[in-house]
DNA sequence: AGCACGCCGACT
DNA sequence: GTCGGCGTGCTC
């Protein structure tokens, strides 16, 4: 027997498959999917076995070892993998490389053993442990020309030490033999505290008395019985687990029963509510039912600031819910990934990553704020968690159930044309009014004399919840102190040098950075061109907002919320946690703050320049505008009444008019804007990224990519254009966007194959207008 | 990707 | 003659 095997190396000579002899004593235990480790050229590496065949014309070495005990790509994954492979051209180890957690890759490190100690370079020498060995790792690599011409002469010996990027922790305990037959217990009269059946750690026995040389003459005489045990990392949120069970409502019932009534069958819900109107609720009815027929859940939320809030609610209600996404810790992550591996976890809750999980007995798939872009992944191999989730939906013939307050335009479209089944929850059950909505025009504060980037209603309102103790929320979707720097003498404008952006001022730290690449440099008064003391902060950042809220209203206690300052794990729940306990007024945040908690106590909410995300050019932008204004207009007033203003200068603008209007009228325009310009639904949009050094070589190749995919039948092509980041580390990069109804990616992989070069990088991105 | 191999120039 | 750097070709 023979297996086909994909070799761990992302690299286009060795994208293929290579054959292997099965030997006699792995045969009956290999299956495809599994992991193997294989020689391979001078070196030994991880595989995946992805075919088991009787002949083979090229097998020449033997598989060394299996890794798994159960296949890590099951059936279902290759064929989600097939799916990702039919229209992308991602090298076979990247796409694997997606679908499965970094943790169980391998680290190649090599082990030096010293053998002769005399012959040995003396400056090499220090790096040797007691035991004569020097544990090298990657980065030292550069060393080992220099190594191998050493054990040629038998100086030293070079070992592959191969081990998994994380392992599963273990650990040691105690516990009390009562057959020992050790004589002189007597010395320990701490012993007479210890229990039989009970496993003691090192520090508990440290605390009843023992030293840890004590500790070890016991264990040497038997008296105390080591055993080694696997720890399961706990993940903890700063939430109490509390639930409060209630009565579901006629629409709820009625959206449950009909998701219940299609257990079994691949159907696809839409399940639109207005904020409050208790979506979740319905999940977890549904998810007790389907509990009850030992079926497992998928959760899903976009992004890893809603897995607290919804943990919450799930784990008050079931026990048994794993965690899974990209902040947890390594060992954390590997731990998720086992339990769900071993089926010990009934419900799994994750982010996009998870959506390629393992999970056996799957019944149901829920996706929560469906529209959120974040489930899209744009790097890397790029895929739709949504689309995945519906190819899983279908492989196990179970539902999928999409939930939002506003949906996406292509999924109102698929449930209103019965692709979908729309399940509408129309009333909040709390019986709460919608907030009061008013739309500032930012140009009349103007003309009134007003120069402050608040406006005087807003300004009003704020000193209004200060005084009643309420709290208030304002949205500016702009990080940094100032988007850019211009010396007011000569123009000048201080770019990313490989980027070519202007680079925004961050005024804590006084330092100028740039938002694509993460270079930085000290922001420096005097102009580097001119040398004139000139240079000045033009236009509004987040932290410029946060020093004149800080200014107009010094009372206010004023939390910022960015993704600058929570990139540290948990450090969004803490701040959440600070404002839900009212230590602060007022909350100031990008986009991060639209989503996720109830507070309670805020009945105002503010956005400033809500236009700002309109200017984005690409047809997504209404409709990303329109979702991020709804859903941040929906944490006024959760509980009593609230309020929201929203400032901009061009408040016509169907995405912020139907804000007043509400989401039909937002559709029946989006839809009719899509129609008229032939994009999603009416026609598919996809990309291609084009990148490279030189400007004009990248811009050639992107006009030879738009003629060739011109002479297809029912494609049109726009561009090519500049891409949204112009250049990022040195690279240009162009847009070419095609519009059709079908298409054959067969072809369009054959393109942009012809067309990438070593100085050009083609990449596609079928059904995305992001780039 | 990462290994061996072979060529070459620098240094003893 | 040996050491170290770099280009090339190959991996079942």
């Amino acid at each position: 027997m023979f297996a086909k095997v994909i070799i761990d190396i992302k690299h286009q000579n060795v994208n293929h498959h290579y054959d292997y002899i099965i030997n006699d004593e792995l045969k009956d235990d290999i299956k495809i999917g599994m992991r193997v480790l294989v020689p391979f050229g001078a070196q030994t590496r991880m595989g995946f076995v992805t075919d088991i065949i009787e002949k083979s014309s090229t097998a020449t070495k033997e598989i060394l070892d299996i890794l798994d005990h159960v296949p890590t790509i099951s059936d279902e994954l290759f064929y989600i993998i097939n799916d990702i492979q039919k229209q992308s051209s991602e090298l076979y180890s990247s796409v694997f490389d997606t679908v499965i957690p970094g943790e169980i890759k391998l680290d190649y490190d090599k082990d030096v053993y010293l053998l002769n100690e005399k012959e040995c370079p003396e400056d090499l020498l220090s790096n040797f442990n007691q035991k004569g060995i020097w544990h090298l790792k990657k980065n030292q690599f550069d060393i080992l020309p220099r190594l191998r011409r050493l054990q040629k002469n038998d100086v030293v010996e070079i070992k592959l030490a191969i081990k998994q990027k994380t392992n599963k922790k273990y650990k040691t305990t105690y516990t009390l033999n009562s057959n020992h037959t050790y004589q002189k217990i007597d010395k320990y009269p701490q012993l007479k505290d210890i229990k039989a059946d009970i496993q003691y750690d090192k520090n508990q026995l440290i605390s009843l008395g023992f030293s840890i040389s004590q500790i070890n003459t016991l264990t040497k005489h038997q008296v105390f019985i080591l055993s080694s045990q696997q720890m399961i990392r706990n993940i903890k949120h700063v939430f109490d687990d509390k639930d409060k069970l209630v009565q579901l409502t006629d629409e709820q019932k009625l959206a449950a029963v009909l998701i219940k009534q299609s257990f079994n069958q691949s159907k696809t819900f839409l399940l639109k509510g207005v904020t409050g109107s208790g979506k979740t609720e319905v999940y977890l009815d549904v998810i007790e039912d389907l509990i009850k027929q030992d079926k497992r859940v998928l959760v899903m939320v976009p992004e890893i600031t809603l897995i607290a809030p919804m943990a919450q609610r799930l784990k008050s209600r079931f026990s048994s819910v794993a965690i899974y996404h990209s902040a947890l810790s390594a060992g954390e992550r590997l731990d998720q990934y086992q339990m769900i591996l071993n089926d010990e976890a009934s419900i799994v809750l994750s982010t996009r990553s998870g959506v390629f999980l393992p999970i056996k007995d799957l019944g149901l798939i829920i996706m929560d704020e469906e529209h959120d872009r974040s489930y899209i992944q744009t790097e890397h191999v790029t895929y739709d968690a949504k689309h995945i989730a519906s190819l899983r939906s279908t492989y196990h013939h179970i539902p999928l159930v999409l939930g939002s307050a506003t949906p996406s335009v292509v999924s109102m479209y698929k449930a209103l044309g019965h692709e979908y089944t729309l399940l509408n929850l129309t009333s909040r059950p709390l019986g709460i009014e919608q907030p009061d909505i008013k739309l500032i025009d930012m140009k009349d504060e103007l003309k009134q004399k007003n120069t402050s980037i608040f406006s005087r209603d807003l300004l009003i309102s704020m000193k209004d919840r200060l005084k009643k103790e309420e709290q208030t929320l304002i949205l500016f979707n702009r990080k940094g102190y100032a988007p850019f720097v211009l010396c007011r003498q000569c123009g000048d404008v201080p770019k990313c040098p490989d980027c070519e952006i202007s680079l925004t001022y961050y005024k804590d730290k006084n330092i100028l950075k740039c938002h694509y690449c993460g270079y930085e440099k000290p922001f420096n008064q005097t102009c580097e061109i001119c040398h004139q003391n000139a240079v000045k902060e033009v236009g509004v950042g987040i932290e410029y907002v946060e020093s004149e809220l800080k200014r107009t209203l010094p009372n206010a206690r004023i939390l910022r919320m960015d993704r600058n300052l929570t990139q540290t794990k948990g450090s969004h729940e803490k701040i959440w946690h600070q404002f839900l306990n009212h230590d602060a007024d007022i909350l100031l945040g990008t986009q991060m703050i639209s989503k996720g908690l109830d507070f309670p106590k805020v009945t105002l909410v503010g956005v400033l320049m809500a236009d700002l995300s309109l200017k984005v050019p690409s047809y997504l932008a209404s409709e990303d505008t329109f979702m991020l204004l709804t859903q941040i207009a929906g944490r006024s007033g959760r509980h009593q009444k609230g309020e929201v203003i929203i400032q901009g200068y061009d408040l016509k603008h169907y995405a912020i008019d139907a804000l007043t209007k509400g989401y039909d009228t937002f559709y029946k325009e989006a839809l009719y804007e899509r129609k008229l310009s032939q994009y999603e639904p009416y026609s598919h949009v996809s990309q291609f990224l084009i990148e490279g050094q030189s400007y004009l070589k990248t811009y050639q190749n992107a006009f030879l990519l738009k003629k060739r995919l011109s002479k297809l039948e029912t494609v049109t092509v726009l561009g090519p254009s500049k891409a949204l980041i112009k250049k990022i580390r040195q690279n240009f990069r162009f847009v070419v966007t095609i519009k059709y109804k079908n298409i054959d990616h067969d072809t369009i992989k054959e393109i942009t194959n012809d067309l990438s070069n070593d100085d050009i990088h083609i990449k596609y991105y079928p059904n995305l207008d992001m780039i």
